[in-house]
DNA sequence: CGGTTTTGACCCGCGC
DNA sequence: GCGCGGGTCAAAACCG
């Protein structure tokens, strides 16, 4: 059928293995810190996500974690070409992830023949849009969970499309897609070979729509649906434990380990973040600009800063 | 019966 | 040019 994607996207974070990098480079038991941060900070993962692009806590892992974070900045920046395509509808701020799907994407004009059988077609259509320009990205954004299930909740629904074993790794990587129509998010999920108990989770693409699963209050969410919320709320679902029945059982004796609830900002990560995007210019103003750590952020983390 | 998962095949980019 | 590895497709199987 819609053999759109054929774009294929070289892998900042999951080339050769993107697991083994981090867990390589960032040992794991110091950043899944589980044991000594017992409190839980008062947000849900989504609400972090509403300002990930913007919240210092991510900039302080990225303090924390330079090498990780610039490596992925330098591939999005250095590969990615020809960024007219891209309109950024749910991110006005420019630093957040451009909001360009790869549905957006393929709709650049391409110029097909009459009718042609449908796989020659696609193929044809690839092979134009790869002359026409160099293969497109979503930004990306990834994180490691640790968690005895692959797939994490995260609010959004998901239909697995592939599963592919992951060189020097016994566990394999599996891809999803958001079931959503238009709404082509894409994310690979793998364990990580280091540590088994860690996932590794890749988000790709913006979402283009709200989580169908949970109409969930959002902590702030006047500032957040005014500003970047779309874009950063709905790029990525993520993992979170949520209140969704199995899900509980499965992940409640991780309470304190899966956590991505347990987001720790006070000098232990609980979960890793690589964010890759396209347009990396943390700017502390961005926090200020709008506001919202301080409605989701308890005051005293701020000063933190 | 419709949606999801599985899985082998295929395509493509990249490195050598 | 070739081989390898990552990513995707799509038919079949599975499931509720």
């Amino acid at each position: 059928m819609e053999r759109k994607e054929g774009v294929k996207m070289e892998d900042v974070l999951g080339s050769s293995s993107f697991s083994d990098y981090i867990a390589n480079s960032f040992p794991l038991q110091s950043i899944f810190d589980l044991s000594s941060e017992g409190e839980t900070i008062p947000l849900g993962f989504m609400e972090l996500l509403g300002v990930q692009d913007l919240s210092p806590p991510l900039f302080d892992m990225a303090k924390q974690v330079p090498s990780l974070v610039t490596q992925a900045m330098n591939h999005s920046s250095t590969k990615i070409e020809s960024p007219e395509v891209f309109n950024q509808p749910a991110t006005p701020n420019s630093s957040s992830i451009s909001s360009a799907s790869s549905e957006a994407v393929n709709d650049v004009p391409v110029k097909v023949d009459d009718q042609e059988e449908d796989q020659q077609k696609t193929k044809q259509q690839l092979k134009l849009k790869k002359t026409n320009q160099k293969r497109q990205r979503e930004p990306r954004f990834a994180f490691m969970t640790k968690s005895e299930v692959d797939h994490l909740e995260d609010g959004y629904r998901w239909r697995k499309y592939g599963q592919k074993a992951v060189k020097n790794s016994p566990f394999p990587r599996s891809y999803y897609r958001c079931t959503s129509t238009s709404c082509n998010v894409k994310k690979r999920v793998e364990r990580s070979f280091s540590d088994p108990s860690i996932v590794v989770t890749t988000y790709e693409g913006q979402h283009t729509h709200p989580s169908p699963v949970m109409p969930r209050p959002i902590i702030g969410s006047a500032h957040l649906s005014s500003g970047i919320s779309t874009g950063a709320q709905a790029t990525f679902g993520m993992p979170m434990q949520r209140a969704s029945s199995h899900y509980q059982q499965h992940q409640q004796p991780f309470s304190n380990s899966l956590s991505p609830l347990n987001f720790g900002y006070n000098g232990s990560i609980n979960a890793s973040f690589i964010h890759e995007r396209r347009f990396c210019t943390p700017e502390p103003s961005l926090f200020k600009d709008h506001g919202l750590l301080q409605d989701i952020i308890p005051s005293h983390m701020m000063k933190e800063e």
